[in-house]
DNA sequence: GTCTATAGGCTGATAGAC
DNA sequence: GTCTATCAGCCTATAGAC
C-alpha cells in the first residue's frame, strides 16, 4: 500500500506469521474453536499482538477472510475472461481451484464450508461478493456453452454448484482421509488431488456435453425415468 | 433398549428435547459454539440436566453423532442390497441422501462436514464404521457397473466422493443460501432439492455412462432397462 | 512494538433442596 | 427428575512497564 520505514518490518513480520498461523487453525477449529492463546503459540508471538494489530480476535478472523477471498475472486476473474470454449474455460476453473486449494489457499475450502453451514452471519459483507463474483464466472461460462450447443441445456446455477461443491467437499475433507489413513494404519494412501481433479474433470465434461446423434446442435429433449 | 415405567416418560421426553434441539444447534454452529444455556433454553429444559442424562455437554454431542450416523449406515444399507442395475440403485441413493438430508436428519450434512474439516478428532469411533458402510455400498455400486460395462471404468473411490461431496455440499451449505437471498431481498428463492438432486442424477448418469458406439456392450439399456 | 500481569465476563459442571 | 445457586476455570481484552 504505501512505502515502509526499515523500523516497521518486524511489525509486518509479526502480522504476517500471526494471519498465517491463524488461518490453518481457524479453517481446521473453527473460530469459536482456537483460542488467542493457541494463536500466538502457534505464531511464536505475544498474544497482545493479535488486539494491537487487529483489534482483536475477531478482527484477525475478518482479515484473514477478507484477505483470502478477495484473492480467490481476483484468481477466478481470469478463468471469465478467458477466451477458450467452455469446455476447456471449465476444466482450467477446476484446475485452477485445485491449485488454490493445494498450494496457495489451503485453509480456503474448510473456511467457506464453516461460513456457509453458519449462513455467514460473521462475514456476510465479505463472501456475498465472493459469492456473486466466482458464481457469475462459473454459471457464465456454462451458459455459454448452452447457447453454442456444445453443452447440453442445463442449469447453470445447478451446475455451478455441483463444480464447485465437489471440489470444496474433497478439500476441505482431507483432514478426516489422512486420519483414517493414518489412525488405521492402511496399506493404501488417500486419493491424490491430481486425480481426484482429473475424474472430475472428465465427468463433467461428459456430463455436460450436448447429445450427439444425428444432428450436431440439435439438442432433444429427453426425459429419462426416475418413476 | 428396555421397557420404561410410565413414570419415566418425563424422562425420556426430556431427553429426546435436548437432542433435537442440541442436534439442531451443533450443525449450524459448531460444538464450540453452543453453550449448554442455549441448548437448554432452546429445548425449554433446565441446563443441569444435560449432565443428568449425557454426563455432559461432550457426552450429549456425542449421543448425537452416534445415533445420527448410526440411521444414516442403515438406511443405506438397503441401497446397497438393491437388486436395481448399477445406474438405477446410483439414482436411488441420491434420493435417497435428499431425503435424510431434508426430512429425517437435516442437520446430517453439518455435522459430518464438521467433524471432517476437524479430522474426526471429536468422534472417530463413531465415524470410521459409518464411512466403511457408506463409502463401500456405493462404491460398490459403483464398481458393479464398470464390471457390468454399463459404467465406463472410473474409479470407484472418486466416483463416491464425487456424488456424495455434491450433496453434502449442497444441502450443507442451504444456510448460507437462505441468508444471502433473504439479505438481499432477491426476487427469487434458492434452488430447491428438488431440482438440485434431479440434475445431479441426470449430470451423474451421463458422466459413467460407458461411451457408446464402441462395440463393446449393450449400453443403451435405460428406463428400467435391465442391462 | 513487545511484553507481563491482571481484570472482567462467560462457561461447564455440581451440590443440594424439593 | 427437576431446579436454583454457585463455584472454579478459562478466555478475551486491556493497562501499563519497557
Amino acid at each position: 500500500m504505501k512505502a515502509r520505514a526499515a523500523r516497521t518490518r518486524d511489525a509486518d513480520l509479526t502480522r504476517e506469521t500471526l494471519i498465517s498461523a491463524a488461518t490453518t487453525l481457524f479453517a481446521r477449529h473453527g473460530f469459536d474453536g482456537v483460542t488467542v492463546e493457541a494463536i500466538a503459540r502457534e505464531a511464536g508471538v505475544n498474544k497482545a499482538m493479535i488486539n494491537y494489530y487487529f483489534g482483536g480476535k475477531a478482527g484477525l478472523y475478518e482479515a484473514i477472510l477478507t484477505t483470502t477471498f478477495a484473492e480467490i475472486t481476483e484468481r477466478v476473474e481470469t478463468v471469465r475472461n478467458s477466451a477458450r470454449p467452455p469446455d476447456e474455460a471449465l476444466r482450467e476453473f477446476m484446475g485452477l481451484f485445485a491449485e488454490i486449494a493445494t498450494v496457495r489457499r489451503p485453509s480456503f475450502p474448510a473456511l467457506f464450508l464453516r461460513e456457509a453451514i453458519e449462513g455467514g452471519t460473521r462475514a456476510r459483507a465479505v463472501i456475498v461478493p465472493y459469492l456473486r463474483s466466482v458464481l457469475s464466472a462459473v454459471a457464465e461460462v456454462i451458459a455459454r456453452g448452452v447457447r453454442q450447443g456444445s453443452f447440453r441445456p442445463v442449469d447453470p446455477l445447478l451446475t455451478h454448484l455441483t463444480i464447485v461443491g465437489t471440489l470444496m467437499f474433497f478439500f476441505a475433507t482431507a483432514p478426516l482421509r489422512e486420519q483414517v489413513v493414518a489412525r488405521a494404519r492402511l496399506p493404501f494412501a488417500p486419493p491424490t488431488p491430481q486425480a481426484f481433479v482429473a475424474h472430475l474433470q472428465e465427468l463433467i465434461a461428459r456430463g455436460l456435453a450436448a447429445t450427439e446423434g444425428r444432428g450436431r446442435r440439435k439438442l432433444r429433449a429427453r426425459r429419462t425415468g426416475r418413476s
